[in-house]
DNA sequence: ACCTCAGTTCGCCATTTATCGAATTATAGA
DNA sequence: TCTATAATTCGATAAATGGCGAACTGAGGT
């Protein structure tokens, strides 16, 4: 019962299920789902928490940047069928169609240039 | 999207969830998932308004009692596989044995007498 | 017509949750 | 070692949610 209200509670939410359909096309840098949500760093970094918590995503560190991806495999049935009804259900969805458009201009830009967002030129 | 939230908000709730593991059986009245949840009247009202509201069950009215059971072939393929999945999700947790067996025993005590909760002897 | 009562709606309160900014952690680079 | 910065955690706040009791609604029964 805990791990099927972690995963509802985790779908229970716009912007979660909108970084559940931002995966679909691979991993995302942190930055980037930042860039795409239009939220504070520190809100999204707690969606990103309740996500993993859930079981519906895996972190990878490389360095300074945090990378999520959708769980596979090795998640329990419990939790890939939860995705697959997820994204049966969202595919025609306008706010999905809208964000997988946006989607693909974010990944045309740089990672670099997207993830510097603080201060980039103080004292000239 | 609107749809799914409301899905998935109505499942994110053990008690509501808890209804729906009941209503596998057939309809029940509304006095005995009082008395299977054991809470308020008020409250478990509020909680099937959220259910019906999602499409997840459908009411019947008979006189002074309502029934509540799980929406069927009519409702939206949405909806269907979010009952599929939460009952694949949930038959195994041990809240929802617990229930079956409880709900046994409540349906072979008298409708009539359950639903009659109020001063059943004022003033003798 | 009146009373009784199953169920809902309303009003209120406690808890949870989404959000932000500030402080903290950890890693890259100078 | 020191600075810069990507991301998280912490602390506070406003909104949403779950809970109850009181009042209301509607359908029998007398």
């Amino acid at each position: 019962m805990r791990d099927f209200l972690n995963i509802t509670k985790a779908l229970a939410d716009e912007s979660r299920v909108r970084v559940l359909m931002f995966l679909r096309g691979g991993e995302l840098c942190v930055c980037q789902i930042i860039d795409m949500l239009g939220l504070a760093p520190s809100t999204v970094s707690k969606h990103m928490a309740i996500l993993v918590q859930a079981g519906l995503v895996e972190r990878r560190k490389d360095g300074k940047w945090h990378y999520y991806r959708l769980s596979g495999e090795e998640a329990s049935v419990l939790v890939q069928d939860a995705l697959k009804w997820a994204q049966t259900a969202l595919v025609k969805s306008p706010v999905i169609s809208e964000d997988a458009k946006r989607l693909k201009a974010v990944m045309k830009k740089d990672v670099k240039a997207l993830c510097t967002r603080y201060k980039p030129n103080l004292c000239g």
